[in-house]
DNA sequence: GTTTGTGAAAGATTTCACAGCG
DNA sequence: CGCTGTGAAATCTTTCACAAAC
């Protein structure tokens, strides 16, 4: 299928597999530009992350033809290709659920600022909480204040960070101020309502399994 | 392949999807053994985490044959067969490197106790910080102190919690210090140096994965 | 010459479907 | 009868290999 540069083949489904590599990739550029580098290969990419050099012209193809035959791809071109396909040629307004250690971390965490998400606010119900502010400045709101929050400063990320026990009824509340987009710190599974991506990053889980690496027998068979 | 139940065709490769689904499977288990549920069957887990029940059974069947024909899984048994294949009958050692705002969150986070890690101490390099302890009363040692600490308390695991650029440098200590598995949480790939296991948990990633569903057209196509 | 974009092959994972056991 | 354990089929993902472009 022939496509036009930088034309997209609007809505074929794409991997998750796919875009998680695509974040990756947009590091690493973010680097190879602030070095000064021009074009860069997918086989030099590949490299970086022991990747194949076929999987990474792949997923990119899937967005277009971004490379030049004999050259490689211009550093400052695919950059800008990828921000725009991931959505972060603008800022994304985020708050967070739960103002524990780990939604204050979230909040302060320089990363997120750094890549264009702006956190608006943390929400909890402890009453000696509202009113605070996290170390780096970020509001605690009461969780009342939640749907217009969201209305106002179209607010289109939530990141769950309250206890297990809470998660469900905060993304059913989440969901109904109209985000449509999750992020949920709390461990075990949530059910997503139909129309909205919730992501998990869980802690204990990703522990798990490097118990489950020691436990069968640590280095004897790792790469 | 015929085998005597509760042993494993130990060393056979299980892919991490597996593994990371029998976490999954523990927590389930965790809950109905206290809600004093007696059996359950491949299809009514499945149900849970909207997963095929063969699937399950498979997983499953990579360790040992587990269940009764007709009747389904004990679940006091299989929780017990779980915690043993993912190396949980005992209390694992974790240090964290990096007692920032992440650190000093993750130090005290409960899901960890709660689970059999046990969390030994933090590390870092900041002169005011050595000294003080986290909330929870986790103490924060200086770098020098970590092969000492590793060898005479046995732990097994790190966490990395340090600004990126620090990151390779700090796996390279841990390893060093006789530490096989490594979680880090600092964003950029890590090159885990070989007989040692590298898990990331890349919360930039996690949220560009999240702005590349609403770049896509949002709820559009989400099942 | 080099490197992309892409069909076709290989490999991995999931689902189907059913024999066999309790 | 119900449910597990498991080969075989279907699907998804990665890798190979090469024609076409610069």
């Amino acid at each position: 299928m022939k496509r036009v540069p930088g034309t997209r083949p609007s809505h074929e489904p794409v991997s998750e597999l796919t875009t998680a590599r695509l974040s990756v990739y947009l590091r690493s550029l973010d680097a190879l530009e602030a070095a000064g580098v021009n074009t860069i290969s997918s086989r030099d990419l590949a490299e970086q992350f022991q990747l194949n050099a076929a999987q990474i012209r792949k997923d990119l193809a899937y967005f277009g033809e971004f490379g030049v035959r004999g050259v490689g791809y211009y550093v400052k071109d695919l950059r800008r290709h990828l921000r725009e396909i991931l959505g972060l040629n603008r800022q994304i307004k985020v708050i967070i659920m739960g103002a524990g250690n780990l939604g204050l971390a979230l909040a302060d965490y320089p990363g997120f600022r750094h890549d264009g998400f702006d956190i608006v606010a943390l929400f909890d119900t402890a009453r000696d909480k509202i009113g605070q502010y996290s170390k780096g400045g970020v509001l605690i709101r009461p969780a009342r204040d939640l749907p217009r929050v969201v209305e106002r400063e179209h607010v289109e990320i939530a990141l769950i960070a309250v206890p297990a026990a809470a998660a469900q009824t905060v993304l059913e509340l989440v969901i109904e101020s109209g985000i449509k987009a999750v992020l949920n710190f709390s461990p075990g599974t949530l059910r997503a309502p139909r129309g909205s991506k919730v992501k998990n990053v869980d802690l204990t889980l990703s522990l798990e399994s490097l118990s489950f690496f020691l436990a069968r027998g640590g280095d004897e068979h790792t790469e």
